[in-house]
DNA sequence: AAATCTGTAACCAAAACAGTTCCAATCAGG
DNA sequence: CCTGATTGGAACTGTTTTGGTTACAGATTT
């Protein structure tokens, strides 16, 4: 099992865009996820934290896009989800004496930075806006 | 703590290399990669299935590469090791009653499947030879 | 035979996630 | 000011993944 919560932020975020900035709480959110409301709160606060939601306490509250859908774009959303490189490097640093062991990590850095890069500028091509206008009611 | 396996394996292919076509053992490789010897046959294994590696038993025996390292590409060994999307979907499936729970799955989809090819693009530019070079003794 | 390797099962510990319960703090509306 | 709706967030659980370790059978060279 994968770590999900891109996917659920980005799922998240089209939900309320649908909504068309009528403030959604945490339990309706979880409703459409289909998982417990707590794991939503513990996600979008993350995710206020970036400025990219608000919240609101008491009744008529929940959670609202600070930004229009067309501005929000998923590489954004990952970067806050999912911070650093795609991939780990050793877990334990490699071997000092060993001429790979000493060079590798920093080549390896240069090449997953690249390819997060990469990655970033494919997900910057899709907007919240994007996924919503493709939905059908 | 992030999945080291690829940097792992990216390791080993270069010292592989490194040393020119000579078998080298399980317990050598763990000492380069700072680990055991386990973790280095386990790995290899599922490469091995791919064709990148084969092995050998007993005395003089060890790992060797099936291929030249030029021909050996970043992205290849992340199919092997890290295969399908790079982002998970949702644990449980989204609620199929909500218009945007019934269709997000598939735009997601679709979304990840090209970041992927993205980045598989960008670490296809590395190949096994291209880090040995830039190895200093 | 003996020594050197791989192959692989079995088990353990640590970390990441997702889920759940519980309750304090905040706030809108009567 | 009370009441009820919400967020905030701590605490705990179960599951999965990963990395590490031990142990031993099978293969191969000398």
């Amino acid at each position: 099992m994968q770590n999900s919560r891109f996917a659920v932020a980005v799922h998240i975020f089209t939900l309320l865009a649908w909504g068309r900035g009528e403030p959604m709480t945490s339990a309706f959110i979880a409703g459409s996820v289909n998982t417990n409301p707590v794991v939503v709160r513990r996600l979008l606060a993350e995710l206020r934290e970036a400025g990219l939601v608000s919240s609101k306490s008491g009744p008529g509250g929940g959670w609202v896009l600070e930004r229009d859908p067309s501005l929000v774009r998923l590489d954004q959303i990952l970067a806050v989800v999912q911070p650093g490189l795609p991939f780990g490097l050793h877990a334990t640093p490699p071997n000092p004496a060993c001429p790979v062991g000493r060079q590798i990590q920093g080549r390896l850095e240069q090449r997953f930075d690249a390819a997060r890069k990469a990655q970033d500028a494919e997900l910057a091509k899709t907007t919240i806006a994007d996924l919503l206008a493709e939905l059908q009611d």
